[in-house]
DNA sequence: CGAGTTTTATAACACTGTTGCGATAGAATG
DNA sequence: CATTCTATCGCAACAGTGTTATAAAACTCG
C-alpha cells in the first residue's frame, strides 16, 4: 500500500559515485547535499534515509577511499626481497595519493568539517597498513633488520612516506622544494637505518 | 570630524588572541565571525576592516602559529653534536605539536574550509625548517653523513617527524598503536640511515 | 472509487561568511 | 550654541550550508 521506494541501493551507489566525482573534480567545497541531490535527480532526504546525514555519507566515502588505496597497495606483486617490496610500497603509496589528491586529503587531512570517521571504519582503514607490516616482519625475521619490534619499524616507515606526501599535497613545502627527486632515496636511506650493522 | 575609531590595532590583537583561544579550546568549528565578534564586544565588521575577511584572519592566525612553532625550535641550545641536535629538534617538534594540537592542524591540515595560506605567509612558515637544515648541513660537511644534497636529507627527516605527528593528531593510527614508544628510536634509526658506511 | 499507509519532496530553522545601508559620534562651521 | 558634514561602525539582508518537521504523493486494500 505504500508509495514505491526510490531510495534503494541503486540510488545509494549513484549518490556515492557522484559524491566521489564532486570531491575529486571540484573539491570538498562543492560537495553539498543540495548540489549532490540535484545532480542525481533526487532530494536531500535521500542522503538521510540512505546514509543518515552528511557525516555518514562522508564515512562511506572515507571507507571507499581507503578500499581503493588498500587495493593498490595489496595488488603489488612480491619480489621475494622484502627490502625491494618495501620500496615499491612506498612508491605506490605516493602514486596512489597523487592519482586522486582530494581522496587522500579526505583520508588523512581534515578537509571536511564536522567529520571524523567512525571507530569501525577507522579500524578497516588500518588494514591498508598490513602489507608494509608483513614485509618488515619478514626483513626482521631474516635477520636483515635490527632487533626492534617490527610494528615500530613499519610505523616509522609509514610515517615518513605519509609525511612527505602530506607536506606535498597540503602545500606546506617551502617554495621551490620538490618531493619527487628526494623521495626514493629517502625511502632507501630510511631502510638502511634499520639494517643490522656488521 | 569623523566618529572615533575603535577598530584599531588593540582590537586587532584582541581579535587575534580570542580567535586563537577559540581555536585551541573549542576547535575550528567554534571559530565563527559572529561568535568571535560578540566575545570581544564588537561586530563582525571589525574583522573585515582589520583583516579583510575570515580567510585573512586565518592567515594571520596561521602566521602566528608558525611563529610560535618556529620560536620553540629555534630556542633549542646547540650541543655541538649535530646528530644530537637533530634528535632534539625532532622531539621538540612533537612536543610543540602536542602542546596545541588545534594550531598544528591549522598549520598542516585543512581544518578550516576555504582557507589556503597566502604565498608570502607560506614562505615565512618555511623558515621553521631552517634549524634542521643547518644541522644536517653541518653533519654532511663534517663527513658524518652520506654525500647527498643536505636539503634532501633534511626533507626526509622533516617528512618522517611530521608524518608520525600527523598520523597521531589526525587520528589515523590503527587502534592500539601509539607513537610515543617508537618515536625517538625512529628518529635515531633514520639518522643512522644517512650515516656514511665505513 | 475512497481510505489508509508508507515514502518522498518541499519548506522551515538555525547557522555560516559576506555585503550594503543607515545610524552614530565627534569636529568644523555659521 | 546649533547645524552640517563625514568618516566610521553596528545592524540587517543575502545566499549558502546541514538538518528536521511537515505535507504531498503514490500505491494497495476494502
Amino acid at each position: 500500500m505504500p508509495r514505491p521506494k526510490t531510495h534503494d541501493d541503486a540510488l545509494r551507489v549513484r549518490l556515492l559515485d557522484r559524491a566521489g566525482e564532486l570531491l575529486s573534480t571540484e573539491g570538498p567545497g562543492a560537495l553539498s547535499l543540495r548540489r549532490l541531490a540535484s545532480d542525481v535527480n533526487t532530494s536531500t532526504t535521500a542522503v538521510y534515509s540512505l546514509f543518515g546525514g552528511k557525516p555518514a555519507l562522508l564515512d562511506a566515502l572515507y571507507e571507499e577511499a581507503f578500499r581503493r588505496f588498500g587495493d593498490r597497495l595489496a595488488a603489488l606483486p612480491e619480489t621475494g626481497d622484502p627490502v625491494e617490496d618495501i620500496v615499491r610500497i612506498g612508491l605506490t603509496y605516493r602514486d596512489s595519493a597523487l592519482a586522486d589528491p582530494q581522496f587522500y586529503l579526505v583520508m588523512f587531512s581534515k578537509v571536511v568539517p564536522n567529520f571524523t570517521p567512525s571507530e569501525e571504519t577507522n579500524a578497516a582503514a588500518a588494514e591498508t597498513f598490513t602489507p608494509l607490516v608483513a614485509n618488515v616482519r619478514r626483513a626482521v625475521e631474516s635477520g636483515l633488520f635490527v632487533d626492534a619490534p617490527h610494528e615500530h619499524i613499519a610505523l616509522a616507515m609509514w610515517g615518513m612516506v605519509h609525511g612527505l606526501v602530506s607536506l606535498e599535497l597540503n602545500g606546506n613545502l617551502p617554495p621551490g622544494v620538490e618531493i619527487a627527486p628526494a623521495y626514493e632515496s629517502a625511502i632507501r636511506a630510511h631502510i638502511d637505518g634499520w639494517r643490522k650493522r656488521s
